[in-house]
RNA sequence: GGGCCCGUAGCUCAACGGUAGAGCGCCGCCCUUACAAGGCGGAGGUCGCAGGAUCAACACCUGCCGGGCCCACCA
């Protein structure tokens, strides 16, 4: 796709985002830019993307990762890597299970009304119809993705990749089935992991209720028609002659035994705590080591099964019911009081979870978070910010086993099956077929189990499923290890670990070099966006109205290694602003002939302004190189957004004026130009994409920004001397500007005629000094005095009608007085420092060199008044 | 109950052992031939509080106050 030039003088003075971004995007796509070649010789830099969720849609927290992602790969595709993002989605479990299941509510049946196989065909409807919403709004942003390597968790190739772990693993020893207390969400009527879990203090109440000669609280009454002992610590004297005895347990007519545990701590409450195995995690540890009974009084759906009065009631409405009974009885000691409680809820839909006994698959995951901490530890996979391995190493260290069936029909079904004598048969390997009879006895008619996967198994494959895992693809070879993960820091448990485990299991390296944690979109007071804040917003609302660019340089800009990112419309309108500049700023390089077929001139060969500017150029060139090394996209942003705008638009634009208009000097200046900003754009497209290629090919007349080179700083171009020698310059003009302000000279008006200060090194910079300032003529004289005053006394120029002298006077008292306070301030630095004589040289010569500036600038002063004085 | 982070200009945030920065907001002046989505000038901070080590701290250490986050099977 060749842009055809559009006439140089053309562009209007505002930059319309809406007129191009959609072009370029589709240009860019049939181009053919976004895919990576496996076949190329160049180094491979590749990013798989977080897969978002097929049920959603681009939030603001997509847009920031979407921004950083592009950034890097953008970059990198320039720099002379062969740059792969591999785009995709995730099939989402419990959450696009939920999302369907309400729609068929809307339409009031349930999927148990439809079955299985008609249940997970409306989930894939759904999918198909609703589904990648997100994938087609990254390309309003600018995403340069890699369609043609599109994947999601649930396609041919993902399954056989997860079908493949599971055998593997399986037969390694490595998922094991378990009958064990796992978190249940009555709702969801399926089980969680550990993280799928909330904890919220809530208000609960403590109740103490007689069982025997013994007393117990508990927060939780309703389980207590399934205890099957009170424990007490061992050496609790207190109870030492009940252990082994039976205590009545009441409403039940059951007898309990008293059994000795160490987990049991003799300072909190009684001492003496009522074991419920079948429903509390500690408990069961209890019962296990006991040998008790585990009956379960509580069913999936959160009522009561326990025979008797309380039968059929909600786990809520038998915990009133239960107190009640036993305060009838007389069993209740103490009255209940308010208790704070860490209280479970499941993450999806809040529901207060309930421990529950029951069959399911686990991963062993001692071993895989061995080496995934390792991995971190010896420096394979590097964290950023590094803050974060704390983190990381509390979970991996940590860890429990992992449940990972989930008694839902959307997902990976687990690849296992089931003869009639409860055999196992799990095929090793993913091309084998389901198998048809039991490995172990031989018998057939088997059924595959009724549960699916996690979602987050088949998202902890992503790494390297994406790129043909278990096959042995190119893609595979040339792009894993990847080179980075961008993901928020959110999920470092959920996501990051677990490929981390996976990938160190499966492959020979780690799945990714890099991860770069990003922090949490917030709104413009630093409050976390939620809907019921009503804060939350849509990114592409504000890239509708102010361009995908702004939106991407805003959320750029914001982003700290690790920290959260503030955003509120009006930053978006202010990156808005800075578009429009290197719009307008590009167009008066346009207008003026800037060149970048010509060659760049040699530094010696240039005015000091061009010096100065292609000095500042390569030192930003350098430093801005660093940033996106550094994932410090903040700072890129910054130190582009202060050279385009501070210095190059601010001065060197002004600057540029006189020799533009001189034909000896304009060629050269042209040159400059347009080297100037044909690299700033190329420093800036990774993260503007949109306007710097509109820019870029006008100003080049190239094909795309996208795949021209990365600019590399050229040392030869730093030129101290022209850097002092233009801030001496700006001192100057900004001295004369605040002068006119002060007195209210009218910019329109010329001063008749002024002397200036400073050691203005050339004619051509004394003309650009009288334009930038306003004045009609302007000579050197020793520097720093007030220009007017120096006008007066020098050039004996009558200014009496011109100058406010109170104004002038106060102005300069101003002056003395900061001088002062500088001069006692860098005084009494300096006697310190020479005082031990500890202090570096270059500190101290520094300090003498400031306190020598306050004396000279106290000297001027004076000598300034005395003039004023006399006039 | 553990662990982590943060308190800097009105707001949101940077920086850093050696003279406090930005954006937005605010005040004043300007439609100056790239840009009013702009230009020029300016005001505004005892860097949460109290100690300590240092020649020197906003920056390092300790304590306190205030705010946030993560992990957690004490009934």
């Amino acid at each position: 796709m060749t842009a055809p030039p559009a006439e140089r003088n053309d562009l209007p003075s505002q930059y319309d985002a809406g007129l191009v971004e959609a072009d370029i995007y589709a240009g860019w796509e049939r181009s053919g830019y976004f895919l990576a070649d496996v076949a190329s010789r160049k180094p491979a830099y590749s990013i798989v993307i977080p897969p978002p969720n097929v049920n959603g849609s681009l939030h603001i927290g997509h847009a920031f990762e979407h921004t950083l992602i592009d950034a890097i790969i953008r970059r990198k595709r320039m720099a002379g890597f062969e740059a792969l993002w591999l785009p995709g989605m995730d099939h989402a479990g419990i959450s696009m299970q939920n999302v369907v299941e309400r729609h068929l509510g809307t339409e009031g049946i349930s999927r148990h009304d439809l079955g299985r196989a008609a249940f997970v065909e409306r989930v894939w409807e759904y999918k198909a119809n609703y589904g990648g919403a997100i994938l087609r709004q990254m390309r309003r942003l600018g995403s340069s993705v890699d369609w043609s390597r599109e994947r999601f968790t649930m396609d041919a190739g993902l399954s056989r990749a997860v079908r493949t772990m599971f055998g593997r693993m399986y037969a390694d020893g490595l998922i094991y089935r378990a009958e064990r207390i796992i978190n249940w969400c009555p709702r969801c009527m399926t089980a969680l992991s550990d993280i799928e879990v909330e904890h919220s203090d809530d208000e609960g109440e403590l109740v103490s209720i007689r069982y025997g000669p013994l007393t117990v609280a508990t927060t939780r009454v309703e389980t207590m028609l399934g205890d099957t002992a009170v424990a007490v610590h061992p050496d609790d004297e207190r109870y030492a002659h009940l252990i082994g005895t039976e205590v009545e347990l009441p409403l039940t007519g059951r007898r309990i035994p008293v059994v000795a545990d160490d987990a049991v701590d003799p300072a909190f409450g009684t001492g003496a705590v009522k074991v419920t195995p079948a429903h509390d995690p500690n408990d069961f540890a209890i019962g296990q080591r006991h040998g008790l009974a585990t009956p379960s009084v509580i069913n999936e759906r959160g009522v009561i099964i326990a025979s008797g009065p309380f039968q059929g009631l909600d786990r809520y409405e038998a915990r009133p019911a239960i107190t009640a009974a036993l305060r009838e009885l007389g069993l209740i000691v103490a009255e209940k009081r308010p208790y704070l409680h860490a209280v479970g809820h499941c993450d999806r839909c809040k529901t207060v979870v309930e421990p529950r006994l029951s069959k399911q698959w686990f991963v062993a995951v001692a071993p895989l978070a061995k080496a995934a901490g390792d991995a971190v530890r010896d420096g394979r996979t590097t964290l950023h910010p590094p803050e974060m391995r704390d983190r990381y190493f509390a979970w991996v260290d940590n860890m429990h086993d992992w449940c990972i069936s989930r008694q839902l029909w959307w997902g990976h079904r687990i690849p296992v099956w089931y003869c009639s004598d409860g055999h196992v048969t799990v095929p090793g390997d993913a091309d084998q077929p389901d198998p048809l009879t039991c490995g172990t006895c031989g018998l057939d008619g088997l059924r595959q189990d009724d549960d699916v996967l996690d979602t987050w198994f088949s998202s902890g494959l992503w790494p390297f499923s994406t790129l043909g895992w278990p096959a042995e693809t190119e893609d595979l070879a040339r792009f894993y290890p990847t080179s980075a993960l961008v993901v928020g820091y959110d999920i470092i448990f959920f996501w990051v670990a677990r490929m981390m485990m996976f990938g160190t299991y499966a492959l020979p390296d780690v799945p990714f070099r890099d991860v770069l944690l990003h922090g949490l979109v917030r709104d413009s007071r630093g409050k976390k966006m939620s809907k019921s804040w009503g804060n939350v917003v849509d990114p592409l609302e504000w890239v509708d109205r102010y361009g995908a660019d702004a939106l991407r340089f805003t959320l750029a800009r914001g982003a700290n290694p690790g920290g959260d990112v503030p955003v509120s419309e009006e930053w978006v309108q202010g990156a808005r602003n800075f578009t429009n500049k290197l719009w307008n700023a590009t167009r008066f390089a346009l207008l003026n002939g800037a060149s970048t077929t010509e060659p760049l001139p040699a530094p010696e060969e240039l005015d000091p302004e061009s010096d100065w500017i292609l000095s500042r150029l390569q030192t930003v060139v350098a430093e801005v190189d660093g940033y996106y090394e550094a994932y410090e996209f903040g700072r890129v942003c910054e130190t582009l957004f202060h050279f385009a705008w501070d210095e190059l638009c601010d001065w060197y634009l002004e600057l540029a004026k006189l020799p533009l208009a001189n034909p000896d000097l304009a060629p050269r200046t042209r040159a400059v130009l347009g080297h100037v900003f044909d690299v700033l754009l190329r420093l800036l497209h990774p993260v503007m994409p949109f306007v710097t290629e509109t820019l870029w090919r006008q100003l080049t007349g190239g094909e795309s920004v996208m795949v021209a080179e990365w600019p590399v700083a050229d040392p030869s171009y730093a030129h101290r001397g022209a850097e002092e020698a233009i801030a001496e310059l700006q001192d100057v003009v900004t001295a004369v500007r605040r002068f006119r302000s002060d007195q209210r000279v009218k910019p329109s008006a010329t001063l008749p005629a002024v002397a200036v200060g400073g050691s203005v090194p050339f004619p051509a910079q004394v003309a650009a000094l009288a334009r930038l300032a306003g004045l009609g003529s302007a000579e050197q004289l020793p520097p720093g005095w007030s220009p007017v005053v120096a006008g007066r006394v020098s050039l004996g120029v009558d200014l009496s009608g011109v100058i406010d002298l109170a104004a002038e006077r106060a102005r300069l008292a101003k002056d003395r007085a900061a001088a002062v306070k500088e001069r006692e301030s860098a005084s009494a630095k300096l006697t310190n420092a020479q005082f031990v004589g500890k202090a570096p040289a270059a500190v101290i010569d520094k300090t003498k060199a400031r306190l020598g500036a306050a004396e000279a600038d106290l000297a001027r002063i004076a000598d300034q008044l005395a003039a004023l004085r006399s006039e």
